[in-house]
DNA sequence: GTCTATAATTCGATAGAC
DNA sequence: GTCTATCGAATTATAGAC
């Protein structure tokens, strides 16, 4: 914390309190106050409140497309993609937990014409995730399920995450997370 | 809505519009704006703008509760106990799908002592869960996997649900997706 | 039950001195 | 960069006439 610039410290500050109390209800006076400066300071870093929300958000989701990216184009089969991806998922959770708080729990509160671009961004990285399930099923590796059903329930086993992880320091060890998830997703809860 | 008395038809158009804007986001102008009625007849309906969000929460907390109640008390298999627990998921998804987007995304904003009692109520259906994924663990029927992480990557896996079909009617069939997360929570996405 | 009017508070943001 | 002071708008909620 310690070589931090101001901004930096306001930014990791403003984040945290954000997640603890929500976008909307977290003010620019909570912020000043747990910072130990005066309101009209905080314009000091930002232009607005909004601008805060759209710096985080579009930030980490800027890092999901640049690891899904990397994921996509390298020659691995289908279900080492898959694997990355949920490693992907973990990694970040450790390194931002609070950045992929936001990113789930308060993209709603963007406005317009930023929140449109948002949801074209979480879109076309849902169909990057889908495009990889369905070669999986296409080559014989992935059980043929329904495509769209495939595709969101194996996005929600990686969305608790940030929610029972939230913090410093992590609660869970990242690595047996990742071992147990992989194995949920690819083998499931039965043995037979 | 014919049949609704004023009181229920109040309910019904906050929700949903609750559910679009975000509870904080929501004004009691926006409530009145949408009923065509002046904003100091809201409160012939509801004490508070605060009351109207616990009602929705702890009505729908409550109709979960039941549920699993039920299932955890009837004399079936854990695999059979777990079918029901999704079953009854994507039931109230159809049901009662605005309720169900309440419930994920708005529960942050109670205010205490309800905030307490509503987590209270949500650890409590997870352990519930959790005693089912446990019990099937023990028998020899479920993997053994993380209790804590299985138990929270299930759940994760029917958490989707409203968000992609909020509003009515409802995009996909009931029935195909019951069938379609139960494959892929029992068995996984791999062939082998 | 419905309306007009308004109270009381809180919000994001800014002006201007230092 | 930091402070004091404040603006203008928006908010929840209520009073009181009809």
């Amino acid at each position: 914390m310690s070589k931090m610039t101001k901004k930096e410290r306001f930014l990791a500050t403003s984040l945290k309190l954000i997640n603890e109390k929500g976008f909307k209800a977290t003010t620019i006076r909570d912020l000043a106050s747990s910072l130990n400066c005066e309101v009209a300071n905080i314009y000091n870093y930002i232009d607005s409140k909004q601008s805060l929300l759209e710096t985080y958000l579009f930030g980490i989701s800027n890092e999901f497309h640049f690891a899904m990216d990397t994921i996509i184009d390298s020659k691995i089969s289908s279900e080492e993609k898959l694997k990355l991806i949920i490693r992907t998922h973990i990694d970040l959770m450790v390194k931002k937990p609070y950045e992929l708080a936001l990113l789930v729990n308060e993209w709603r509160n963007l406005k317009e014409p930023k929140l449109s671009t948002f949801i074209a961004e979480k879109n076309t990285y849902e169909n990057k995730v889908k495009t990889v399930i369905k070669e999986g099923m296409e080559q014989g590796v992935f059980r043929s399920l329904d495509l769209e059903i495939a595709t969101f329930t194996f996005l929600s086993t990686l969305r608790w995450l940030h929610d029972k992880n939230t913090g410093y320091p992590i609660k869970m060890d990242p690595l047996e997370i990742e071992k147990q998830i992989t194995q949920f997703v690819f083998s499931g809860l039965c043995i037979d």
